[in-house]
DNA sequence: CGCCGCCACTTTGTATACAATAGCGTCTTT
DNA sequence: AAAGACGCTATTGTATACAAAGTGGCGGCG
């Protein structure tokens, strides 16, 4: 479905597949709460994991910086990052902002091939609810706001929004204690009716109502230092890619 | 003025120093019109120039990557990205999304001392044009943009600002014939008069018909590739720190 | 004479080795 | 016994060496 144009895919063409599997090891980690908020990732421990060198992991640990999912502090080394009650505020008004714009634009731009592509993609997302794969749910339904944004055509806001996103896996991933609900698929469906119609008006509404309403479900309360915080155990599960894959 | 809180400085924070000088050079160079677009950046080539190893400057090459400023093909290595009439576009209703945002929040948030910082900014901007000094006037100009949305105080907004400026610098580097105008840096006091009066409405409005007049001003006509292609020819005068100083 | 394939060279990608820095424990001194 | 300073260890930062891939040129063949 998401062939080289799609600028998710784009932003992470230039890595090296080994740092790739790094990155996406964390994110789907990041998906499975399996994120011990703060918790160091040292270079040498996640070159053993993965079997590569550090050159690699650190590739994979810039990357990650840039997605805002690891901080890294000179000659400290690379941690999960903490986001705090204030970042994820900022971090959803910011996806209001962007995500209006690229409502409006599909809106606009929306033919009936992409209305298809989005029905699609709903299709799979209510698969994924219905087979409780928590991991999936949690990567198509932010995909899906990319599905959006490719179709409102600007490829900057794509790649912006696809850099934040993840930011929001991880803050959901720490913060949000409903993991299943099937409300947000019929937000989906519901936006995907009023973009192919070309409603902005009530698509922009819907959008910024939808993105209010998971903000809301945040809560800041639990104390993520209660959990795991050797590395290797949480991240151990995801280095092979068979591993990987048999769980998806 | 700007100490450690400021998010553009903090994006670049975890830099090597001799990265860093890699980096400025190349937005130097951009600023001052001295960039081949689609020139190539040879690692060796930079290496040698700036006396380094090809680690820092594949670390440097990977941040402008993540600026949009050069791209980077598999095995193909960097090269000045070369941004379309389309991109440019997309870039700029982007930032006029973004800015909306920022602008409404720096006018809600204001306090006198934001005010004073405005306005010191602003001298700076008068100065460096009654100086013909390009460089610092083009840095200047993004950087208030800056200035504005660190007032509004959304670190995730200031971040993606930071990013998408330069490559606005880019295209216009590339593409906008007018080098030095005052009248920008009018707007750029009276949008500071409306955030400062809370005149939240106006000066969203004023940043959007300020956005689109330099957007207007782009003129993709020009053959960028005439421009020289010798990138030791157009970057060595930055490699040295105090060449690049003496400039400044 | 033109085109295709092969070989050499150049350039990037990856791994490893060395250097520097921060954290921490111990030892000494008051 | 407590506090400070010194040195040790563990981890990151940097450079270099080796491997792989791509590009261009040369020679042979049609």
């Amino acid at each position: 479905m998401f062939d080289t144009a799609f600028p998710a895919e784009n932003a992470r063409s230039h890595l090296a597949p080994a740092a790739l599997r790094i990155v996406d090891a964390v994110l789907d980690a990041l998906s499975d709460r399996n994120l011990p908020a703060g918790g160091k990732l040292g270079e040498e421990l996640l070159a053993r994991l993965f079997e590569t060198s550090r050159t690699t992991v650190r590739q994979a640990l810039q990357h990650l910086r840039f997605l805002g999912i690891v901080d890294i502090e000179p000659n400290r080394g690379a941690s999960i990052a903490r986001p705090t009650a204030r970042m994820a505020a900022d971090l959803y008004a910011a996806r209001r902002a962007i995500e209006a714009q690229t409502v409006a634009d599909a809106a606009r731009y929306c033919t009936a091939n992409d209305m298809r592509t989005m029905l699609a993609h709903i299709e799979r997302q209510d698969a994924a609810a219905t087979a409780k794969n928590r991991r999936e749910l949690v990567r198509l339904r932010g995909e899906f706001h990319l599905v959006i944004a490719e179709i409102g055509g600007n490829a900057v806001l794509c790649h912006l929004l696809s850099q934040i996103l993840p930011r929001c896996a991880l803050i959901r991933a720490l913060a949000d204690p409903q993991p299943f609900t099937k409300r947000q698929i019929d937000e989906h469906r519901t936006l995907a009716q009023l973009i192919a119609r070309g409603d902005a008006k009530k698509a922009i509404a819907l959008m910024q109502s939808h993105l209010q309403i998971n903000e809301r479900q945040l809560g800041f309360s639990g104390d993520d230092q209660a959990r795991v915080n050797n590395v290797d155990v949480w991240l151990g599960a995801y280095a092979r890619p068979q591993a990987a894959k048999r769980q998806a």
